[in-house]
DNA sequence: GGGGCCGCCTATAACGTTATAGGAACGGTA
DNA sequence: TACCGTTCCTATAACGTTATAGGCGGCCCC
């Protein structure tokens, strides 16, 4: 028992490991692996051969433990929703340029936000940004006081809170005034529901009609974030009579769910009706859904939220708690000029049944 | 300098600053935050008060450093796929059960499954589950080397890796038997290409279709595992000629794309053709979608992936190294008996251009 | 030749926790 | 009184790393 090192070889190398096999320091050999200045070319390299031929692996438990900053940012994000996953992915890329490192903690079912937030708080985290969070003001504000926070795509009121959204009711102007152009003027939107920006989103779009003075001919049909809900409020919009030629959906599963409605039955866009969708989610630009719809800057939003958590960090003086990213409108196949509008009829009007009675 | 402590406010607190409250040895407080045996009811309730008006947590990477083990299971993950989303969620269960903590690493446009992997290996966690990796045999056998690799949803035959995943011939078998017994007898597969599980689900479907000695009226379109795929293959599906009368897709995204295409071109499912997919992803249980499919057990999946890396972690003596879950049918909307078929002509046939000009 | 600087290297002490060993006080027993 | 076993507690040494403070030559410059 006179080394225990040689009795397991299956523990990991240390940089002790490696020092004692060059024949120098464990100091030395931390030189080399974090490339700092202070070590000979000759050593240099021998330190590396060494630490490859171990296997030798940095302990960052040991790094974090001994840096005085962990330089690592926790995010909550919910592992199911293709938006977060976007934005993780642009949260690496961000941190990376930012040189911090990520720990990621899922909300699944079963897995709730605090469950989630207390690990990240366990592994010493200096910052967390959270993804479209759904616990109660008051819980993140008590997290503010104890590091620095940043939700993103979700709106909250609170002095301690980074904020960084898109700017849901601009997303809607650029909807509704795309449409506008096209020539229609009998437009609806399909709500979010309490989804995280579904109240902005239906303010932005009232605002658009009455700057188009459109008020009249417009309607807000009761929705939700899901496929589901699209599907549901399409049935609704096919009893609405006269009907609109044109929808702005709360999102694009949601609107998923309205053209899948909208095509059974045998409604045909953007023929008869035009379709706007919200996110320009991988769901939008698939070939055969092809949806014009509002697009969030994922990277920008990214980018936005990483700065904000190192700008804390360093404390430095930053103006608004809440950064507003604009969105921009990416026109596909969904949209087109309206077939029944008096003032052009170009193509002949459609002969579905639903079309010939309603109209 | 006397007290730096007290000079700096924002300090987590630590065991330390615990002790140093109550008046007692950071042990004693260690113990309490441990619930372990050896501390006075007073004490321990002292402690405890203490901690939470401290609002103490205890640092992880401190814990895990100076314990032997880390009791951590390392997660890759493919941040934008439902599936390993889902899979995610079991996961956090099971590691829970297994009184495992786990660690997730996401593989994401700028981030390879190099990286993630590096990245839970410094994390110094004991061992990795793998969700359908696609790096080569070699760098996963190379892994094996250091540690238990469980390789999830995708099949590797190497004597160092433990594998977990669905019986995809099984799933076919399953599909095809539904189908059959509804009385299809022209059927198409829609493959998935390069695609992990592909091969198997293809051969599943050649075997079925052998079985009930369908081979001569059975294809096999190429596809891939994107909604886009499907919606190209079923462009394909509509020029066969005669048109089979069920169609069973590689996976559930895919057949989202097929389900769209005949819509679109006024093909009613399952009226004039059925269709199945594959996985049970939330798209086919979305109710406006209500796809028939051939569901993997994610639940057991997890289980079984967690269990394996931790009977590896204690030594136990396990048996095979591909642990395959069997798949299960869940029958929804999108099949139905033919009513082409000559032996029982119930419905009105179609009457859309396509179906006219084809059949 | 003295002083200063630079390049290369090492010893030591942390970081916050837990494992180990052991001490003090107390009651019970011989 | 001596001895034992509990119960409750503490001191100390790790875990693997890095920050700090040097040490030791050698070279340059007055």
């Amino acid at each position: 028992m006179a080394e225990p090192t040689r009795s397991t070889p299956r523990r990991r190398p240390t940089l002790a490991d490696v020092a004692a096999h060059v024949g120098v320091s464990t100091t030395l050999v931390s030189l080399v692996m974090r490339d700092v200045p202070g070590a000979s070319p000759v050593n240099r390299e021998r330190i590396r051969r060494a630490a490859e031929e171990l296997g030798y692996h940095p302990d960052s438990r040991a790094q974090l433990l001994r840096r005085s900053r962990s330089r690592l940012i926790g995010v909550v994000f919910r592992v199911q929703d293709p938006f977060d996953g976007d934005l993780v992915g642009g949260l690496y890329g961000a941190a990376g340029d930012a040189d911090y490192e990520l720990a990621l903690s899922a909300v699944a079912p079963g897995r709730d936000e605090r469950r989630a937030v207390a690990s990240l708080l366990q592994d010493r985290c200096e910052a967390l940004i959270l993804l479209a969070p759904h616990s109660p003001t008051s819980f993140l504000a008590e997290l503010a006081g104890r590091m620095p926070i940043v939700v993103v795509a979700r709106s909250v009121r609170h002095r301690a809170l980074d904020v960084v959204r898109t700017d849901n009711a601009a997303g809607l102007h650029l909807a509704v005034d795309h449409l506008v152009a096209l020539g229609h003027s009998r437009t609806v939107h399909i709500d979010g529901g309490r989804a995280p920006g579904a109240a902005e989103r239906r303010r932005g779009y009232h605002e658009a009609v009455r700057r188009h003075g459109l008020t009249d001919s417009s309607h807000v049909l009761p929705g939700g974030p899901t496929e589901d809900d699209g599907a549901a409020a399409a049935r609704a919009f096919l009893d609405l009579h006269p009907r609109p030629t044109a929808v702005t959906v709360f999102n694009d599963r949601c609107a998923t769910g309205v053209l899948d409605v909208l095509s059974k039955a045998g409604v045909s866009v953007p023929g008869q009706v035009s379709v706007v969708g919200f996110d320009d989610s991988r769901l939008a630009r698939l070939s055969h859904v092809d949806l014009t719809t509002v697009a969030q800057n994922i990277g920008q939003m990214s980018h936005l939220a990483v700065t904000r958590a190192k700008d804390r960090l360093d404390g430095t003086d930053v103006g608004e708690r809440e950064l507003v990213v604009s969105p921009h409108l990416v026109v596909r196949s969904t949209t087109a000029p309206p077939t029944t509008t008096p003032s052009r009829p170009t193509a002949t009007t459609a002969s579905s049944p639903e079309a010939a009675s309603l109209g």
